[in-house]
DNA sequence: ATGAAATTGAAAATGCTTTTCAAATAGGAG
DNA sequence: CTCCTATTTGAAAAGCATTTTCAATTTCAT
């Protein structure tokens, strides 16, 4: 066997923690407290470490965040993700999908008219969500006091 | 006098920096080393400082790349420079403009669809400029040899 | 020239991430 | 099951860009 293949407790548990939080975002500091509450012992550089290889084999997607914070995301069926994007909350910090035809379009046009090729992975939209856009804006759907969290779609 | 108000020959000297290269990008280790060539003595965290004031005050725009290494850029006249967004090359690493109306589209679209007000200030595209998308990608690290930099318009 | 206030910069501190490496663990072979 | 070796773990150290500290220096109004 060789890098990789060993089957571990805390391998298992951070799969676990996976699959309980598919397609959600969540940084190492997630896993390390969660981990925590469940009383599961965890390294903190196993969790990166794994990650990373997750990361690496395509069922983790990393996100650097404007403030340095990384997030990742369990993908389930790689494919389905490629395409989307994602916007982050400069001032919640939430990070969403987006994934609409203007956004297909729009990687068209930069190769296009500006030859450059798009990565949706790698690209991070960064703004104001509707939530925090403004106390008495409308578009403020989930009902305008608990300021939670900005989660659209996916 | 108050903070920010004193004329020193460190910050005349990045000033004079910043005007040279006035709107094109760079990091806080190309104005050490140009200063370092140019004989002048200005330590780090003046550089930082004073930039972080400068960008505070609107003279100065900065951008977080996804490498973790900071760029920063002098803005002429502050308003020209609001809408446009910025494209950065995965493997080169160098920061170019965009600026044409589909850009501007996206974020109508992305403000009456999706209720996200984007932050073209905030917000880097990633990807592969045309350059790198030849050269074969990763590692390519084109430095000072051929294939000098990739920067569009504006 | 004098002194209060701002500025500088070397060094220390930060905060996130990666690396190190000895000890623990996994799992195939015997 | 027992051995044996490669992999994995995790505490601690190292890395790195950036920020902070604070004593020494510089600026500039008086």
């Amino acid at each position: 066997m060789m890098r990789g293949e060993y089957s571990t407790r805390q391998k298992r548990e951070l799969l676990k923690f996976l699959k309980e939080r598919s397609m959600q975002h969540f940084s190492v500091d997630d896993v390390v407290f969660e981990m925590q509450d469940r009383g599961e012992k965890i390294g903190r550089s196993t969790v990166y470490r794994y990650l990373e290889l997750l990361a690496e084999q395509g069922s983790v997607r990393k996100y650097q965040s404007v403030q340095g914070i990384t997030q990742y995301q369990h993908v389930e069926d790689g494919a389905a993700c490629d395409a989307h994007f994602h916007m982050m909350c400069r001032s919640c910090g939430d990070l969403m999908h987006v994934d609409c035809g203007f956004m297909h379009k729009m990687s068209q046009h930069l190769m296009q008219e500006h030859g450059f090729q798009l990565d949706p992975r790698e690209t991070i939209l960064v703004g104001l969500c509707a939530r925090c856009r403004g106390a008495g804006e409308e578009g403020a759907r989930h009902g305008a006091d608990g300021h939670e969290e900005c989660h659209h779609s996916l």
